[in-house]
DNA sequence: TCAAAAGTGTTCTTATTACACCCATGG
DNA sequence: CCATGGGTGTAATAAGAACACTTTTGA
């Protein structure tokens, strides 16, 4: 073996993409960066890991001092690791996505001075480092995700309509589903609860609203039951 | 920013696990460990990242430095980086998995000196530092992956039978699968070549031997074709 | 009364499952 | 001639895809 003390000088960082879905829009949280390296550029939100944290406990602190949230859906997706990523030294980053209700979110102290704010994901501009890559690669696996987990719903609101439940899968498969199809399916799975209430205030028939019913869930998925779009 | 230099204390690894198929059982290399820490016990092979030296390079390097293979199927899965995991210092370590074919598979010195041995997966016995974790992450995930992309080819020699490949499938999803739905099945996606050869010296009936067309694979792939188990 | 989105069933096509017997070889 | 695994087809069922009109509301 060589000296151990050799490879004990390397950092790594965590950086997250969080989704959210706005306006039939599945957008991503980005930071404008005020410091080099990349200074104004756009950026995913990430710090540095500290010695004694875990690799989880960080993305979740990055995205607590950011959005003010927990307790929301986190999932690694790899690790990025280019030698030469990383300008002032070799720096490997973990990638993680999380979902979160657009709604929850407050700008918040730590986020204006960061200059947080929301983006299109067909419309993101060049980010710093390696990060158009981590965005790609976390939003191909939210994809892969959603279609056998029922995970979709932590974008939404707690109460949503069909409708607003299709466009959200529509644009994160990025593809058209039927609509007496896509109903038919979901409903058939029995994992929402009619609320029998309806939108008020809408230009047109308004439309009932429904909950996802997380117990259910559990307990068939308990049973063997797949979820499976 | 916090004094970046306090960041620069930790060392990353890169862990491998190897799979192979024989005897019509699904196996995995591991080696036995001869210094410490966990001296003596059984452990993925893996070693540091050197400074300048890519993720997926040093994974390639670890596989070729132990059994003489090169440009083999390897895929990182995800990063292990519980605070606690390593007893040396602050040291995440980055999970690939690699397919190959055992056969190709020659001890040479390094693994005959570091006691590198074959073992079915149902049977692995207690790994050092975290590596169970990372074996039944990665085990997973060649389970996903070997649904929807024909990377299980790359366990299997060359020629193979039907049987072989079948029981290939069977040992990754672990399950029983039906000899005439899975011939169809696979036979149906116009993959394989008929060599019009079959084995010798069996005390039955000799089985036709095949061979994966990788490039009708990948010219069908370029035109949307999927492979769907 | 118009615009805008909500809501609703049936048919056709395709994929999946279940299942049992004869064949070729070596010992 | 026996044991062993190789090889083959059809029918029933389930899942997915395609498709058009009526309803309810606010403006």
């Amino acid at each position: 073996m060589e000296n151990l003390d050799n490879f004990f000088k390397c950092a790594f960082t965590v950086d997250n993409v969080i989704f959210g879905f706005d306006e039939g829009d599945l957008k991503v949280l980005l930071i404008k960066r005020g410091e080099a390296p990349y200074e104004d550029m756009w950026a995913l939100p990430g710090y540095f890991v500290y010695q004694t944290e875990d690799l989880d406990s960080a993305a979740n602190r990055v995205l607590a001092e950011l959005t003010g949230l927990r307790n929301v859906y986190l999932e690694q997706v790899k690790a990025f690791g280019r030698s030469d990523r990383h300008p002032v030294g070799r720096v490997i980053t973990i990638a993680y996505y999380s979902l979160i209700k657009i709604s929850d979110y407050k700008i918040n102290a730590a986020s204006i001075a960061r200059k947080a704010s929301w983006h299109s994901i067909p419309t993101v501009p060049e980010l710093a480092f390696d990060h158009n890559d981590i965005l790609t690669a976390c939003f191909k696996r939210l994809k892969r995700r959603v279609r056998g987990r029922p995970i979709g719903f932590e974008l939404l609101p707690p109460k949503f309509t069909l409708t607003e439940l299709q466009h959200l899968y529509e644009s994160i498969l990025e593809t058209e589903l039927d609509k007496r199809n896509f109903r038919k399916k979901i409903l058939s799975m029995n994992l929402l609860v009619d609320l029998e209430e309806t939108q008020e205030g809408v230009a047109h028939r308004p439309a009932r609203l429904y909950q996802f019913d997380r117990d259910k869930y559990e307990h068939l998925f308990a049973k063997g039951f797949n979820f499976e779009l």
